[in-house]
DNA sequence: CCTTTGACGCTTG
DNA sequence: ACAAGCGCCAAAG
């Protein structure tokens, strides 16, 4: 079988949400990147939300740090089920993440390419 | 084809 | 600092 890529994603996926699956996986260990930012270095400044589309129709070992996303204020975006961003700040701390009040300081982990 | 939904972001009060 | 409203775009029904 051919080689794949470590990123297994959907042949569903259209153009875009593979440009912003791309940039995704290009968040540094240690750093956090917001909805718009991926969406803007993909080439779709204006599509944030799909970044969070995008997210939510990723399957599990995706090779992609989702847990990285944030939104604008730095916080965990608020969704439907309610206490699942538990576990995105647990992994974001191991990563040397700093939390203030449930927030990150996008001065000092935003990322920056 | 039209309407609704959604892990967003910015502006205004 | 906080809440509400509006804009933007794609996928699903």
């Amino acid at each position: 079988m051919s080689a794949q890529s470590q990123h297994e994603l959907p042949d569903d996926f259209s153009e875009s949400a593979v440009a912003i699956a791309t940039v995704m996986s290009q968040i540094p260990f240690g750093s956090v990147a917001t909805y718009g930012q991926i969406a803007a270095l993909a080439g779709y400044p204006k599509n944030a939300r799909q970044v969070g589309g995008l997210l939510r129709k990723l399957p599990p070992g995706s090779g992609i740090p989702w847990y990285r996303v944030v939104n604008c204020k730095g916080e965990i975006s608020p969704r439907k089920p309610a206490g699942c961003a538990q576990n995105q700040i647990e992994i974001l701390k191991d990563e040397g993440v700093e939390f203030e009040n449930g927030k990150i300081d996008l001065s000092k982990y935003r990322w920056e390419p």
